[in-house]
DNA sequence: TTTAGGTAGCAT
DNA sequence: TGCTACCTAAAA
């Protein structure tokens, strides 16, 4: 046929629009529009219009299409990031959509960049110059042009006073760039002095930075080894040789410290991402990433679908924080997702942490990550000393908390005019209530979890779903008065207990439900790194980041709280923790010590602790995990979910064994890798990676892959779901005989 | 995720 | 019969 008479066939773009679907679709490309794979378009969807990134270019298809809108002016996706989204989301069956929403979605929600007018001094005098106007001509900065209000602020004078000034032609608006989003980091700004062991770590991450090949490594070093100076020597070699990095951390409320020793060390703040900027900082974060001028970009989890120019160093600080798993929407581990991308942008990336995750101690034990470890303080400090406090000799008295040791090693302390800190990982007053005269427990109605008293509030609270009712005054069981009885203790009445102990001393307690937000959290805790406090009563936001150079006593009130909780990974996670608290403790100019009132001093993760033997605490939970394994399921069929979100993946598999009509018993959850999902289940479901649940306000919502060695228990299983079970949601989705690939 | 279009339940 | 709350399928 003839192509110049053939009814002109245009281009198909396949789009990938941020909705929850996974495939492309298709849109003809309207002829004159010059389209590449990564660029942003606008696309009818519907009834609506969306923004869309073009994932692919095919010459021409048959069939009506509806046709792109028009090429949207937003800094194309790269290969390697729409690489990394399609990756994720096959690994966290997330529909590809809204991979892409999460990405992009800082670009384009700001909309246009407001155009800046600034103002700018004409020469020409006004007609007429009173006191208010000369005082906003004086206040003219001679070079760069403030805006009016801006003008108006530092003159003091009401911005009417310019609109005059402008109209008489004194003033004349003029046209200012976009704002800077990022700073530049000067990499020889302020380099700072390294102990020999840290030389030598920072030339290993200073090489794997300059070798453009995928690399993790995880640097190990205990609390004030002086990790962050380490890495930094990485950042400045990357930033030398004019490539961007990445560091992303667990918390926000880590940011202002962070923020004030990067400028220390390179003259300016990085680049911040984290979810409480303004849409607009956001936007401008976005293309500072594509454009190559925010060079560093310190950020929460999501920073890592940033689409870097030239990423080619990822920091994942604090590696082991369980603040890396996003658990709703697209459900990642970010720590992970920073290896993968890692690979994707053949790049290095250094896990650092204290206490490493079994995971990554495991990965860097069989070679598949660079290990480097750091064992000493920095600057000649010395380790606090831990010490165990049995509970079982020295019991606190009825009703109290703090055992007569660490109250008499608290009063030391604040004679001597030093200060300390009481650990107790409960919020509220006390975690359980109950009438004395019938035994009626406040539960919550939504989960059935004890209510926490919060006597500040006057209120119980269930911690797990976030139900508040108002604490009543006599029993809503037996109807009594004043049987209600507070039973065990939060960091509310810790703080009472403390107070009547020592009456003189300055205290503190400090709770992430403490109202004020982010912003007094963050006063708070800088007054106490400049001992405004003499004692500190906090939960584990005390623990977390920040450095109290005048703290010498750490008083842990229960070290055993979440070690007989079920949690698979319990022990690792108290042993982090632990670690984290008693490491507070002496990072100053003074030695610094630990004591951790317990019940089981013979507990490995307390053994652990106190003796520094970290190496055997690692090998024996690695081995422990190994060996968790599923009582044997018999002949009937039985329901497997893998994750390590221990309640919510019991509660879901007990919920799949109910919907299968099996009983409870043949229900298990496991915490195996998924290749090694355990063989005596006749069916396993798991998810991918670390969170294949997310609980969200009492539902669940799951992304599941089935296995199982025949494909009749699968139908059986599914029919026996659509019968008589509970109805399967349109959150259950389910696919069958999906292997997740390892992802290394 | 958003939205149009259906259906059940209830008041008019 | 109209209205709302709630559910579901489809979006190229």
């Amino acid at each position: 046929m003839d192509e110049a008479r053939a009814p002109a066939k245009h281009a198909v773009a396949d789009v990938l629009i941020p909705v929850a679907v996974d495939q492309t679709y298709s849109y003809a490309i309207p002829s004159g529009l010059q389209l590449e794979p990564g660029d942003f378009v606008e696309v009818p969807l519907g009834a609506r219009k969306t923004f869309g990134v073009v994932w692919g270019i095919s010459p021409a298809a048959g069939g009506k299409l509806k046709s792109i809108e028009a090429r949207l002016d937003f800094p194309p996706l790269p290969s390697k990031l729409r690489e990394f989204l399609d990756w994720v989301a096959a690994w966290t069956l997330a529909p590809r959509g809204m991979v892409l929403r999460m990405a992009a979605h800082a670009a384009v929600e700001a909309g246009a960049e407001p155009v800046r007018i600034g103002l700018r001094a004409t020469g020409a005098a006004p007609k007429r110059l009173t006191e208010a106007r000369r005082r906003a001509l004086a206040a003219l900065p001679p070079d760069l042009a403030p805006s009016k209000a801006e003008l108006a602020r530092q003159a003091g004078v009401s911005p009417s006073v310019i609109d005059a000034l402008i109209d008489d032609g004194a003033l004349e608006p003029v046209a200012l760039g976009p704002e800077r989003a990022a700073e530049i980091p000067c990499p020889d700004f302020c380099r700072a002095e390294l102990s020999d062991d840290q030389a030598k770590a920072a030339e290993i991450l200073r090489a794997a930075a300059c070798e453009n090949l995928f690399k993790p490594i995880l640097l190990e070093g205990v609390t004030g080894s002086g990790k962050t100076e380490v890495y930094f020597e990485a950042v400045a070699e990357t930033l030398a040789r004019g490539g961007q990095v990445l560091i992303l951390m667990p918390e926000i409320a880590l940011t202002s410290q962070f923020r004030d020793r990067f400028a220390k060390r390179f003259g300016v703040a990085p680049a911040e991402w984290h979810s409480e900027l303004t849409p607009r900082r956001r936007a401008r974060v976005w293309r500072a990433a594509a454009d190559g001028a925010a060079q560093v970009i310190a950020g929460a989890r999501s920073a890592l679908f940033l689409p870097f120019k030239t990423l080619r160093l990822i920091i994942v600080d604090e590696e082991h924080e369980a603040a890396y798993k996003q658990e709703e929407g697209v459900i990642y581990h970010a720590r992970d997702m920073a290896v993968v991308r890692a690979r994707q942008e053949q790049c290095a990336v250094v896990l650092a942490s204290a206490t490493p995750s079994i995971e990554t101690r495991e990965n860097a034990r069989q070679g598949r990550y660079g290990y480097i470890r750091l064992e000493s303080r920095y600057a000649g400090r010395q380790m606090p000393v831990l010490k165990a406090i049995d509970l079982r000799q020295h019991g606190a008295a009825r009703g109290k908390w703090i055992s007569p040791p660490l109250v008499e090693a608290l009063k030391r302390n604040l004679e001597q005019g030093e200060q300390s800190l009481l650990f107790l990982n409960r919020r509220g007053y006390a975690p359980l209530t109950l009438c004395r005269a019938c035994g009626h427990k406040f539960e919550c109605p939504n989960c059935s979890a004890s209510l926490v008293e919060h006597r500040f509030r006057r209120a119980l609270v269930c911690h797990h779903c976030g139900h508040v009712e108002r604490r009543p005054d006599i029993c809503p069981a037996c109807g009594q008065a004043e049987t209600l009885s507070a039973c065990g203790p939060g960091v509310e009445r810790l703080a009472e207990e403390a107070a009547e102990l020592l009456p003189e001393a300055r205290l503190l307690m400090l709770s992430s439900d403490m109202p004020g937000g982010t912003e007094r959290m963050r006063a708070e805790l800088q007054a106490i790194a400049d001992h405004k406090f003499d004692l500190v009563i906090g939960t584990q936001l005390v623990a977390k980041g920040h450095n109290f150079p005048y703290l010498t006593l750490v008083g842990v009130v229960d070290a055993d709280i979440g070690l007989s909780n079920g949690d698979p990974r319990a022990a690792e996670r108290t042993f982090q923790l632990l670690n984290q608290v008693a490491g507070r403790a002496g990072r100053g100019e003074k030695p610094g010590r630990a004591l951790l009132q317990t019940w089981q001093p013979e507990h490995p993760v307390l053994r652990a602790l106190l003796s520094g033997d970290f190496e055997r605490f690692y090998a024996e939970e690695t081995a422990t995990r190994r060996l968790a394994r599923l009582p044997p399921f018999g002949r009937l069929a039985g329901v497997v979910v893998s994750g390590s979100d221990r309640n919510a993946t019991e509660v879901f598999a007990r919920a799949l064994a109910r919907a299968a009509c099996l009983p409870a018993e043949n229900a298990g959850w496991s915490v195996a890798p998924p290749g090694e999902l355990p063989g005596e289940a006749d069916i396993a479901v798991y998810g991918p990676a670390e969170a294949p649940i997310a609980m969200v306000r009492g539902k669940y919502r799951f992304r599941l892959l089935i296995k199982a060695p025949r494909k009749a228990n699968i139908q059986a299983f599914l029919r026996a779901m659509r019968g008589r079970g509970p109805k399967p949601t349109k959150d259950l989705k389910i696919s069958i005989d999906v292997d997740p690939q390892s992802f290394l």
